[in-house]
DNA sequence: GAGTTGCATGTTGCATGCAATCTGCCCTAT
DNA sequence: ATAGGGCAGATTGCATGCAACATGCAACTC
């Protein structure tokens, strides 16, 4: 029975395993906040666990650059700066460029067609204005290209990024103009990778993340002032 | 007392902390072989510590992709295919890229000369014949570069990939041509870089990993074809 | 009255114990 | 003789207990 495996193991996950979907989905969803703490005792009682595998799924977490840790004092949801997403949109930018390449290079004809029907889907939504649903496919077709480089190892980086920089919640407004400069950079998109021009798609992909970065930093700006004016005012 | 410290606060590592780090290390230098069983109890005697931390660093390893956990059958230390190391090695590309543009835009002349001097002793190191000194300067350089990007995020990542990699003891050996032209790439490097011909380095940088990606995976093949001659003649 | 020190409380870090699971071996049956 | 079943040993997963540490408050000094 040297096969490759056919059927998917059954999926017995253990509870550190578990915890650490659950609080990575906590997180990235915004349940839990930007700076809130993580008392042991309370998730503990709040999943019925023991301190032992929730300790275990922090230091995960930990490691994902998700938590961060001060020794005896434990566990907070990490803050995202907006140098940090400074940073981190160049770095999506080159991962995403070369995900655009390689997948120029092998996705097949049913690999773009589902992504052409993502876009017409998420230009249908930008047309009604429907931002959430826009966003879902957008997301959707960002992952389905980074899929389409069949590269593990790079889909790993971006999505560990993608969630960080979700966390921000960047895209509850966004200016008419540059929604529409979104949608317009889409359309460019679909039509290098129908071309399979590697070359072009990498480059529209990395000046749309730095778009991308642009409105996520102005709607930073804008939380911050109003968290500052929120705080005079209290 | 609320001036800018000046004193490094004493470094409390907890053992955990601790643990990860000596394992990583282990091994990324190949002091633990990728496939080798990590059981717990034996790991504990050995540091001399208990099960629960040193079961908190084997989760964090393996969330960096170091290690391999499968339930109730234990730890072993990650096994790299060639397929592993042909899809870490654009990547890397692209993360040194990224750096070698944003470096040529940010790097000083202080920078620059301890490049330029690192440069210089390897390519010393290389009319020697001295191998395992090169690889240093080498690494080294490439990590300036990374750290001349001024990009937290980036480094992270490449970093990460970097230890992966170098697991796979590419370069234990490397032909005199391919030596050479390494050595030649990495002229071209250092002459970008001065001239801050950022889409350049760039390019080069992204050409350089291709090169060490063919030589890595030639070695790996030699390597296989060795273990499986012994596994038949054993 | 301001600053500092000591203590009480709650939390985290680590060690250990028990239950569940896996692995290897022996035994049995065909 | 070989395949299958079952048991024993070992290992992992989790829960709990104890010690170390951080924080906040109160008392004390100047």
């Amino acid at each position: 029975m040297s096969e490759p495996q056919t059927v998917t193991p059954i999926a017995r996950r253990s509870l550190h395993d578990e915890l650490v979907a659950r609080l990575r989905n906590m997180i990235v969803e915004g349940e839990l906040r930007p700076g809130a703490r993580l008392p042991e005792k309370e998730l503990c009682t709040q999943f019925g666990v023991s301190r032992t595998p929730l300790r275990e799924a922090l230091k995960v977490l930990a490691a994902d650059g998700l938590v961060e840790i001060s020794p005896h004092r434990g566990a907070t949801v990490v803050q995202i700066s907006r140098s940090d997403i400074e940073e981190m949109f160049p770095v999506m930018g080159a991962l995403e460029a070369l995900a655009g390449e390689l997948a120029c290079a092998k996705i097949d004809a049913a690999g773009l067609a589902e992504i052409t029907a993502l876009h017409h889907q998420m230009v249908a939504h930008y047309h009604r204005k429907e931002l959430a649903e826009y966003f879902r496919l957008n997301q959707q077709i960002h992952e389905r290209i980074l899929a389409a480089a069949g590269n593990a190892t790079l889909s790993a980086l971006h999505s560990g990024l993608a969630g960080r920089v979700r966390r921000a919640r960047y895209m509850a407004n966004m200016s008419p103009p540059r929604w529409r400069q979104a949608v317009e950079e889409h359309e460019q998109i679909l039509a290098a990778l129908t071309e399979r021009d590697g070359a072009r798609l990498a480059e529209i992909l990395r000046r749309h993340l730095e778009h991308k970065a642009e409105v996520v930093i102005a709607n930073m700006t804008d939380a911050e002032a109003e968290t500052a004016a929120q705080s005079a005012a209290g």
